[in-house]
DNA sequence: TATTATTGTATAATATAATGAACAAATAAA
DNA sequence: TTTATTTGTTCATTATATTATACAATAATA
């Protein structure tokens, strides 16, 4: 990522992603596995696993998510944004979205 | 990422993250923005928008945290591997977790 | 305490992610 | 039905993510 989301995330943004690597970490060293071992089994390098367990925002949530997966943890990612827990928004049925999201037009001619 | 992990995702990972990408979609659209409109929020191209509401894996996860938490729902991620939901493992309190995980060792001469 | 493996960092090289632009296809409003 | 806007795709360019390697610091075992 070369966007500005990259070096200014929001300070939520960036403890919820803290808060991820420490608890990927947690998970990790509950399951005596080195960082060794679970840098093979996730076909990353070892340094690439540090981040993730850092938090960093510029590895790519494949790699999250496989580590996840290996860790018997990537049910989680389902719920992340899941339908049925989006309590904001339009409460319409999903069939009923628009596929495109278009704002109300102006009458051709007004100034 | 230009790991196996990318092309090479098991299946139910996959799968995990094009919901993820769906429901990222919907949320979106409920909500009545266009997907210009997000990706400026966002800080993003439109086009690496359109990965993340496929589950593209090689996209970072900063920029799927920005977006979730231009929708409201970046408190997903806090629990993704929370801590007190996570049953596998060793159930050891988080203190007297070691701090290296290291095999057994044998004794030094033995074949 | 001595030893040995694990973990934390740094760096250069290289693969690739992200962008912007431009055009076609699809959809919602008038 | 017509028209305007959104969305899907492609491509070349550029920034950067990932790797492999090496060395230092740290912690767990004997």
């Amino acid at each position: 990522m070369r966007t500005p989301a990259n070096s200014a995330l929001p300070r939520s943004v960036r403890e919820a992603l803290a808060k991820l690597g420490e608890d990927i970490a947690i998970a990790r060293k509950k399951r005596r596995i080195s960082t060794v071992s679970m840098a093979e089994r996730a076909f990353i390098s070892r340094g690439t696993l540090h981040k993730v367990e850092k938090g960093d925002p510029t590895v790519s949530m494949g790699i999250y998510a496989t580590v996840l997966f290996v860790l018997g943890l990537s049910d989680g990612l389902r719920q992340v944004a899941d339908r049925t827990r989006d309590s904001l928004g339009l409460d319409i049925e999903e069939d009923r979205l628009p596929k495109k999201v278009q704002p109300r037009r102006r009458k051709r001619g007004l100034s």
